[in-house]
DNA sequence: TTTTGACCTTATTAATAAAAAAGTCAGAAA
DNA sequence: TTTCTGACTTTTTTATTAATAAGGTCAAAA
């Protein structure tokens, strides 16, 4: 048991290789099979279809995602740094990840199934519950003040995968957009989240 | 010569009819034509291609909505009040002409010629131009401060047109978003607005 | 329990033919 | 002379089909 748990961690880090390399589209089982020197059968006993092993993949990176996003939390007591760090983090991912497309609409042709645009939306609302929380704590520390803070939280991270969206579609030319062009993003994200958070002040 | 710019202009409200109705790449010039009870030819002749007649659409289109926007300007001294007026009318023009995809990336599949995607461009440089400009009239009352105008500017224009973007391609399974999805991006909108103001407060 | 070669089925891609739309031009109408 | 048109050509889009590739299964072996 403990064993199979492993091969399938093995298998999902090897489809992350390829599906952050050349997509998940033009990822075939074949080809992860044959990565792991293993045949196609051999991937489908430990995952039921393509979709399982898409899944798979995208909790192992939501797993890191918000496990660094945690390491991140009790850090600094300011909000508006608090926030920075996120944003950083939350870029490296979007930066490493980019080929999967798990940001901008969220839903995006790599994702075939209602199942797994679901799951990616599901990810995201906890993503809203961890920024709602920091958002929280800064209202009662009497710093910040919110009339529907669930509402503020998603209009917040709205606009900030707003920037990202319209960045990306900007420059759709390149298939993946520049080191310059990932900067922007982030500069953009971090100045308007300053401003954000200035917004909501007494 | 008088007469000439008259028919252009018929011509340019026909083709605004057929475009908004079915987008602009499912209107074919003979329809154009047809509406109008002229030959295809006749068209050619004010128009040498469908490039050019879609640039006379667009620039029909901008003209009113800078037009529009003229029109709101003196009405009102507080910027918030301002600003608002301003979104509220870039979301008619939105709703109205919502198949010719003007917004969002700005580059749709209808813009086949990089001529048309530049002067969409440039019709977004002036928009952030009036935008900056108010901007800088509540800088001179005092009323918020800015670091540099244009770029942050740009940053609340882009802010807005983000929420606009995701809003869009969230709900894509519709051809056309529905009139409660309109609504619900004018609010964020608007919201997003009166934050990113305060925001700058001093 | 795990793995595989051989197999089947479905989806994508490539090639080609058919249809439609863009664009032209000589000449007619105003 | 300016404006307009029927008839035409060229280019693009769409529909059809064949070929290929990828997803997925199963009996049997390790």
């Amino acid at each position: 048991m403990l064993e199979t748990d492993k091969k399938r961690e093995l298998i999902i880090e090897g489809a992350i290789k390829r599906f952050t390399h050349f997509g998940i589209n033009k990822t075939t089982m074949n080809e992860i099979a044959d990565d792991l020197s293993v045949s196609k059968p051999s991937l489908y006993y430990y995952f039921p279809d393509k979709s399982s092993l898409i899944l798979g993949v995208i909790n192992k990176i939501f797993d890191d995602y918000f496990e660094a996003i945690h390491k991140e939390k009790p850090a600094i007591n300011s909000l508006e740094a608090t926030l920075a760090n996120f944003i950083e983090v939350k870029h490296r991912f979007f930066q490493k990840y980019y080929m999967l497309h798990l940001s901008s609409g969220s839903n995006d042709a790599s994702f075939n199934s209602d199942e797994l645009k679901n799951h990616v939306t599901k990810m995201k609302e906890r993503d809203v519950e961890i920024h709602a929380h920091i958002f929280q704590a800064a209202v009662v520390q009497g710093d910040i003040e919110v009339s529907d803070l669930n509402k503020i939280t998603e209009l917040y991270l709205e606009s900030l995968a707003g920037i990202t969206s319209l960045c990306v579609m900007h420059g759709y030319k390149e298939l993946i957009p520049s080191k310059k062009d990932f900067k922007v993003i982030l500069e953009k994200q971090l100045s308007l989240s300053r401003i954000f958070i200035k917004g909501l002040r007494k």
